[in-house]
DNA sequence: CGAAATCTTGACCGATCTCAACTTACGTGG
DNA sequence: CCACGTAAGTTGAGATCGGTCAAGATTTCG
């Protein structure tokens, strides 16, 4: 019970309930845990429950029109998936991939319904998680639109940043095979701007993962 | 009050409640007006309303970080905007232009959320409708990402048919120019490709904005 | 009807992808 | 715990797509 009471508790849209609205919900979310590289849900497929991640990392990706794969993101502990099918859809629209051994909470679409009608503040908080993903989205998009991949790496290293006081040194999130396709290029393209940026001397590689950055006025300038 | 009615009740997110409720909502909206060619708000800008068209047409559009614009939407009559600023951030992040004589309803973030909290299915509609646009955005980004200009413009025509069965003859919502942008091309490419697709017989330009596509399946296979 | 904006076409160039070879990192089973 | 096989990452060369600049045609709207 304590995992599961954590398991929800770390989700921002849960987090400012009482202790009896949240053991409520608890009691209503279903386990499950998935093996490194299974997956999760399928484009198409008629899950109608929101998944909530506990333990583990899970890879987003849709494929697009011509099949060609690209990441959407990477979801970590207390993130959540499985919107668009509880709310608007009756399907996923996308691919679903436990990257690491994962566990999973999962709320059916009628019972998270029925929480929202009882508690009308946990669609306001959903409400404004929605519209910041929908911006970030857009945003997204924009950047795509206009920007070559130069300035979208540019973008994606300096997002990275924690505490710009404390450590200009990032971590990438996911491989760079994974990093290209989330930036629409390719790895060999990647490969090659970041060797770009560092003999400009605006970037470090440490480690394969590792990258400090050196001047991010001017990396944002590229 | 019979057009501020109308303008409320055309209102996806609204249209399924009682008159009565319909009344109080519309009591807490305000009217405004804007010339062709005015701003209506712009990025950064602190106004948290809810911004419903009554009549006319409105650009909204992004600038990215160097400074490149891109068309996000056209807004038709019934559709709304500002939503990032009524539930999320509190600031804009987007331009919206009116691009003919306009009419808007406005309510402000906190009428809304009463309403919300008052009525909780209409936050239901709500999310739904959020998530799907989340999805058409996110499917917007792969695009982006994975697609050459020729397909998305040929993705772009495809859902401009209304009814199959009726007719394979779309009008564009908008210039080219304004086509080009959204698509994250220049006008000169978009030009071009149209040239390529009807010289493949692909497609007919029947006048500027009318065109009929003569082979959907193979279209969508470019 | 005319000015201004939009749209089209051509020539050129640069950015990025593709294909291929090679190197490095990683996970697995002996 | 090491060795090996496989996947990831890098580098080079060549091809292609799409952008830029410029000129001309067309449309739109006052």
């Amino acid at each position: 019970m304590q995992s599961q009471k954590k398991c929800i508790t770390i989700v921002p849209i849960f987090n400012h309930l009482e202790e009896d609205q949240m053991m409520e919900i608890m009691d209503a979310t279903t386990q499950s845990s998935y093996k490194k590289g299974s997956l999760i849900y399928r484009d198409g497929d008629e899950v109608a429950s929101l998944f909530i991640v506990r333990k583990g990392k899970i890879r987003i990706y849709k494929i697009s029109e011509s099949g060609k794969e690209q990441l959407v993101r990477i979801l970590l502990p207390g993130d959540y998936t499985g919107e668009l099918a509880v709310f608007g859809k009756m399907y996923q629209t996308s691919y679903a991939e436990a990257i690491s051994d994962t566990e999973i909470c999962m709320i059916t679409k009628e019972k998270l319904q029925d929480f929202l009608i009882k508690y009308p503040t946990i669609s306001l908080k959903i409400l404004a998680e929605f519209s910041n993903r929908l911006n970030e989205s857009e945003k997204q998009t924009t950047r795509f639109a206009t920007e070559k991949v130069e300035t979208r790496i540019a973008f994606f290293l300096a997002e990275l940043i924690e505490d710009p006081n404390l450590s200009l040194e990032v971590e990438l999130p996911m491989s760079k095979k994974d990093v290209a396709s989330y930036l629409g290029t390719t790895p060999e393209t990647l490969s090659r701007k970041l060797a770009d940026l560092e003999e400009k001397g605006l970037i470090l590689q440490k480690t394969s993962k590792r990258i400090e950055i050196m001047d991010i006025d001017e990396l944002l300038l590229v």
